[in-house]
Parts: C-alpha cells; structure tokens; sequence
DNA sequence: TTAGGGTTAG
C-alpha cells in the first residue's frame, strides 16, 4: 500500500535529519550493531571518500575494534592529508599496535606529508622509553611546534612517565613554560606522585590556581600508593565531589593494603560502577587468592552488561596468573571467544602466562602458536612457561627458534634460558648460555642471572663453583639465592656449608620456616638428632612469628593452600604419603631430585 | 559553515 505524500515527505526529512546528526558525532560511535548500518549508509551515498567523513569513519571503527575495516576506507581515499593519515595513527595507536603506526608514519613520510602536532602528540601519548620522547622532543623543537598548551603538557606527561630522569626533563620545561593551565599541574602533580615525591605533589596541589576532579584523585592516588590510608580517606572525605576515578582510587587502596572489607563496602556504595571499578574488585579477590568471590564478581559484572577491553582482560588474567586461578582465567578467555573480540598480541600474551604459571602448558602452547604477530614477550613468556615446568630441551628449542625468526634475546629470555637449564640439570649448556649472553648478546649479567647459575651449579653437585661464582658477582646475594644453596646443600648432604648458608638467611631478616625445616632434614639425613630437635624448636618458633609463603592449587572450584609445618588439609596424610612415596621412589632413579620436603611433624 | 589533541583509577 502507497503512503499519502505528505507522510512520506516528513519521514524522508527527519531520516536525513537523523543521518546528519549521526554523522556529525561518528567518530564517538563505539556500539557495533548502530555503526554497521551506518558504515553501509556512508557507502551507499559514496561519503566515504569525503574528506571530513572518512576520519570519523576510521575514527569509529576504530573504537569498535574493526582495524582491517578501518584501514579499507583509509586505502580508498585518493589522496589522503594529514589528517587521514593522523587518524589511522592514533587507531592503531589506541587499538594496542604501535609498530603499525610507526610504518604508517614511514609511508606518510614517503609520500611527502610533513607530519604536524597532532601526530607527536599521538606516539607521545603510546611512548613508553625516554629516548623515544627525546626523539619527539627534539622534532618539536626543530619545527617549532609549540603553538599551544597542548604540545608542552603531552611531553610532561610523557618524560614524567619515565623514571627520574625523564620527570627532570619534564620540570625543566615546565619551569619554562609561559602559559600554564589546570593540566599542566596535574600532570606535573601525577609525575612526582610517580617517583615518589608526594611531599612535592601536594606542595604543588596546593599551589596551583585552580583545581577539578583530576587534581583532587591524582592527590589521592599519591597517598593511596604511599599506603596512607587513612590520609588518603581523609582527602577523599574533603573533596568537594567525587567521581568514578575517586571511588576507584581509594578501593584499590584498600584492596592493594589488605583489607577487602573496607574495599567491598565501598564498592558496594559507589553511586556508579564502570569497567575499571569492576576490574579493580575482581582483580584484588584474584590476586588474594579469594577465586570464589572474584568469580562471583564476574559474573555479576556480566549480568550488569559490562564488556571486557584489553584492560580489563590484562589485568584480571595477571592476577589469576599469579593466583593459579585457572578458573577465572578461563572464564575471561572464554568470554573473549564468545564475544569475537579481536585478540591482540598484548592479550594473548597474558593468556599464555596464565595458563603457564596454572598448569595448562598444552593451552599455553596452542595459543603461542596462533599469534600473529608474536612480540619478544610472547617468547620470553613461551621459554619461561616451558622452563617452569621441566621442558628445559623444549625451552632451548625455542630460543634457537626464536632466534631464526630474527627476534634478539634479552635478559628476560636469558633468565628463562638459564632457569630452564637449572630445572633440567643442564649444566654445560646453562654455562654455554651464561657464557654467550655476554660475547655475543652484549647482556650485561644481573642478579637474575647469577641467581640461575648459583642454582644450576649447586642442583648439580657443583657446590664449591657455587660459592666460587657468589663470591664473584658484583651483587650482594639476596634471600632467594641463600634459600636456592641451602636447597643445594640439602640434596648433595652438606651439612657444614648448610648452617654457614642459615647464618647468612637468618642475617637478612626473619627467619623463614621453610629453611629451618630443610636444615632439619639435612641433620636428619646425617643421623645428627639433637640438630634436629634444635632445628624444629626454630622453626615452630618463626612459624608462629611469621606467615610462611603458600602454594595454592584449584580444583573442581575449590582452592587448595599449604604452607610449611601445614597439616590443616583433610587430606593432608594422603598427600604426604604421597610426597614420601615420589621421593623414595625418585631416590631411586634420580638421587639429586627431591620434590617436595618430608613432612618431620 | 562542517576534522584530529593534553591530565586522574584497572
């Protein structure tokens, strides 16, 4: 049926209408569905060659996570300026691919468009090193411009954002600097919060002419991460309001502190919750080993509507990494799959490592196969995952791969090599890497290093080269090398060196339980029974002063912890029956190896 | 009368 003209008429009208106004705030469209039709709209009217469209267009896109999309409408400009190429830069800025933007800038350069302030302030707001921000620096410099406020801040921000030396950079300019505004402050306010200087931050806090929210949560954050609660609580009572960032702030302060009591009531008052609030909470129970309230919590912030972003996912799967809580961690990757959302290098990396450090290499490895684009973490990720778990052949395998594949080894990779030859026994080729990292890879050893090969040596009976190559490093030797000899000292029955390596731990600091338990076992091996009883005595002595480490294991949703001298586990007789069984049995066909200590008690 | 930008929490 015909409708009457003049009810056709109003409709046409008010669609065009409609079209104007969506296309006049495209590049802030972030719902899929709406810009999917608005994508065919643009292509039925031929707009996506138009110059002030195709931006938002690639803009919007890229918001939604549809690169290869956004860069079909950027390949059909006919000649693109400055700006197109501008908003493809900072696209794959934001959606986590720096390395793209860094060629585009290349083909830009080709193509002889000078680049102009719009496309600095896009690499500085992705820099991470304090050369590269000279480097943008300098080009700012050298072509003058600084035609506002805008160029100084972004670089503040980001020298301030590397270390000591870059905050100097950034106060030289800022005491340059003609015209200040709010942000300026605030920039230079969060950048002392970074190195640590909150005496500094609030000096200039209270100073500054004028303040908003921003300045009022940066204060904050700076006594959240100086650990002054109560300090922190009393600013956040004090501002004149508070928003989203200001509620966060303080949970995460509570939560980074322990207490997630105070952490969930004010949770649970906060006015408005978004992804990062969500995040913060779920991390913290994660992180705290807590894995049913963090999945709980997941769940509910699904049932709220709220999609992840590779923030989120980064986060949430490094503390399930951490906690062993293979659950949650599969959760998120499901929700990933489910969703079809676009898994960069970035988040496949963070899988990987949480299906490493909870067990599951077989995931680990299939995802480490899928990468597109593998970066030298995912390697170093893969070799650490590999050497944790006894593939120390696997591990070195890899490394020789990742070598053809043209990627240079750091001294990440090195720690992962050489952990990989001290959990495999693999001496000589633990002192061929250690050799090579510095001949040929210019890696100048650290404390990591010696560590791996202080381990490598004393697992393998090599105990005097051990102590030859302690006293040799330019490094004080730390907690965790003391405690990897006296591991040594127990396998090869050296008793002696073993109470010289206790004198040293118990100078450090505290004692720690696990090392009077071995030394217990070292005396007990040796048949010397007054030591032992004076071992035990120390040791129930700190492990009353002193909560020991634990290790953790979930299974069927359940999470399993022990800790030293821990017989609180139902089961506790079978596993360590268990225990003594692989060990008698492991004594058998491998002497040196000892996986767990008997329990004494 | 039509574009892109800097600061705070994960």
């Amino acid at each position: 049926m015909q409708m009457p003209a003049q009810i056709r008429a109003p409709s046409f009208v008010s669609t065009r209408r409609f079209f104007q106004q969506k296309l006049a705030d495209l590049h802030k469209c972030n719902d899929l569905n709406q810009l999917r039709q608005l994508h065919a709209l643009i292509y039925k009217f031929n707009l996506h060659k138009d110059p002030f469209v195709a931006p938002k267009l690639i803009s919007a896109l890229s918001l939604c996570r549809q690169m290869e999309l956004a860069v079909s409408v950027f390949d059909q400009i006919p000649s693109p300026n400055v700006h197109s190429f501008n908003t493809l830069i900072k696209a794959y800025i934001r959606n986590s691919e720096p390395d793209k933007a860094l060629e585009l800038f290349r083909e830009m350069r080709w193509s002889g468009i000078d680049p102009d302030s719009y496309t600095y302030l896009f690499f500085l707001k992705a820099s991470t090193g304090l050369n590269f921000v000279k480097m943008i620096h300098a080009h700012v410099e050298k072509c003058n411009l600084y035609s506002d406020v805008f160029m100084p801040n972004s670089l503040i921000d980001a020298y301030s954002k590397c270390g000591l030396t870059g905050f100097i950079e950034a106060k030289m300019l800022f005491d340059v600097m003609e015209e200040r505004d709010v942000v300026t402050y605030n920039s230079m306010i969060s950048g002392l919060v970074k190195v640590g200087e909150l005496t500094e931050a609030k000096k200039m806090f209270d100073e500054m002419p004028e303040r908003d929210w921003v300045s009022w949560n940066a204060i904050l954050d700076g006594y959240v991460k100086a650990g002054e609660m109560s300090a922190a609580f009393a600013i956040f009572e004090k501002m004149p309001s508070r928003n989203v960032v200001s509620w966060s702030t303080v949970i995460s302060g509570y939560a980074k502190n322990g207490d997630m009591e105070n952490a969930k009531i004010l949770f649970d008052n906060m006015p408005v919750k978004n992804l990062v609030a969500w995040t913060i909470m779920i991390s913290a129970y994660a992180e705290k080993g807590l894995a049913k309230e963090a999945i709980k919590l997941y769940h509910q912030m699904e049932d709220a509507g709220l999609k992840l972003d590779d923030g989120s996912i980064v986060s949430i799967l490094s503390a399930s990494a951490e906690s062993g809580l293979l659950r949650l961690g599969k959760k998120v990757h499901q929700s990933i799959i489910r969703s079809r959302y676009k898994c960069g290098t970035l988040i496949s990396n963070a899988l990987i490592d949480m299906y490493c450090k909870s067990g599951s290499l077989n995931m680990a490895w299939q995802i480490f196969n899928t990468i597109e684009r593998k970066d030298l973490v995912s390697w170093n990720i893969m070799i650490h995952g590999l050497a944790m778990h006894g593939h120390g052949q696997k591990a070195l395998c890899l490394f020789e791969k990742m070598k053809e594949e043209g990627f240079a080894p750091d001294e990440v990779t090195f720690v992962g090599i050489l952990s990989a030859c001290s959990h495999s026994g693999l001496v000589k080729e633990g002192l061929h890497y250690f050799h090579t990292m510095v001949t040929d890879y210019k890696t100048e050893p650290q404390l990591e290093h010696y560590g791996c090969m202080i381990d490598l040596l004393g697992r393998g009976g090599h105990l005097n080269e051990a102590f030859r190559l302690l006293d040799e490093m330019p490094f004080e030797p730390n907690v965790v090398i003391w405690s990897s000899l006296l591991g040594a000292c127990r396998m090869h029955n050296a008793v002696e060196l073993a109470e010289e390596v206790l004198d040293q731990l118990v100078k450090l600091g505290p004692g720690i339980a696990g090392n009077f338990s071995m030394l217990s076992n070292i005396y007990a091996a040796a048949g010397d029974w007054g030591s032992v009883a004076n071992a035990r005595l120390q040791l129930r002595k700190t492990a009353s002063k002193r909560a020991s480490g634990a290790s953790s294991i979930e299974l069927n949703d359940e999470l399993h912890e022990f800790t030293v001298m821990d017989k609180s586990h139902p089961k506790s007789d079978r596993i360590y029956q268990t225990i003594n069984g692989l060990n008698q049995h492991l004594q058998r066909f491998a002497p040196n190896v000892v996986i767990a200590e008997s329990p004494c008690f």
